[in-house]
DNA sequence: ATTATTATGGACTAATTGGTCCAAAATGTG
DNA sequence: CACATTTTGGACCAATTAGTCCATAATAAT
């Protein structure tokens, strides 16, 4: 049969980049993903061409949901810290939770494939660095709104909020304690004062 | 024949570490060891049961040997700051060398398998905290040495120090670009000030 | 030198890997 | 209703996976 008029290719990317950030690029088989995206083999292969492709796929995915949302906070009209604080308080929260575990995709993706898949490495970069760019945008502001000293330089500070929220999770990974996590968190904020 | 008198099991778990730490655990397959290792499957199987064991013993064998090598730091009698520094300066960089880009075993580790493998997760915690009681041992010299202000809490900023060297592998792998990651150690370490 | 021990290569599984292919079936279009 | 277009399930593929097993061969102990 022709594909379902309903079928939705960017709910099936989602679906398999919920396998991927799961399992990682490795572990994930064929199976586990047209499983997950919910389609046969052969309309897997005619549509994405492969799995390497649906990864790379599943990381522009990412970027454009997930990170995106990261993104956004910057426009929101709290002072800059607070936002600032609130992005590292969900990630020590999200990362104590129940099932949050699997931290960051791009975090995950950067530790496993980025030396071995220089294309992936690159999308992954391109992540890290909206990241970035929000830290950025929002230290400006804040030395601007006078919370953050103009001695600073905002693009090395957000490079290091960058580098924080990713140690954060690595080992948050390995032992996610929220004591420990809110230690690291709140020291790694004091950099603002 | 017996196994020859000179085979050295330390040497074959050394080689073994090694190729997990460039391939990741699921990228590694027995040929991969075995020909690393210089043994033949039977003889793998015979002396370290299966893949899986191999693994969890390659991470305590990097823990006795790599990460023993950062708590020995803890034992040199420069200032701990400059100790601490100097640990910081290595990590920025062994990441942009040539070939650097591996990281570290257990942050990659971490990242790969902990949510999936509890046992794997309490060795590389273990070995975390290794890290993390060098840091604080560090930490509290210096406050007796003045350096550090005693209105300091090191179990945290130990846990911190932690974080933010596995932060810097993580954005390092993405983008080892020594600009970046040295803004991310500088300001990392301005907490100690 | 003979025996007992130990490790070996390599044949052998059974399952799974990512990927191809095509006849059949479902759909949209006239 | 009939035709052209899509998409499908599933057979099929060669390669590889982790892991077993054993007769052979090399060593160590006597």
């Amino acid at each position: 049969m022709a594909r379902p008029r309903e079928f939705d290719t960017t709910e099936a990317l989602n679906q398999a980049m919920q396998v991927f950030w799961s399992k990682g690029y490795e572990a994930t088989s064929l199976s586990d993903l047209i499983g997950a995206m919910e389609l046969s083999k052969s309309s897997f292969y005619d549509t994405f061409g492969s799995k390497h492709e649906v990864f790379l796929a599943a990381i522009e995915h990412y970027k454009k949901t997930i990170t995106a949302q990261v993104s956004a906070v910057s426009t929101l009209d709290s002072p800059a810290c607070k936002l600032i604080e609130s992005l590292f308080e969900r990630v020590v929260s999200r990362m104590t939770e129940e099932g949050g575990q699997r931290g960051c995709f791009l975090n995950n993706c950067a530790v496993e494939v980025a030396l071995h898949d220089p294309t992936a490495a690159k999308l992954i970069g391109g992540g890290f660095a909206i990241v970035e760019d929000t830290f950025m945008a929002l230290i400006e502001r804040g030395q601007r709104e006078g919370e953050i000293g103009l001695d600073k330089d905002p693009r090395a500070l957000a490079r290091y909020l960058t580098s924080s929220l990713n140690g954060l999770m690595v080992v948050g990974k390995a032992n996610p304690d929220p004591e420990a996590l809110s230690d690291v968190a709140r020291t790694a904020l004091t950099v603002l004062d």
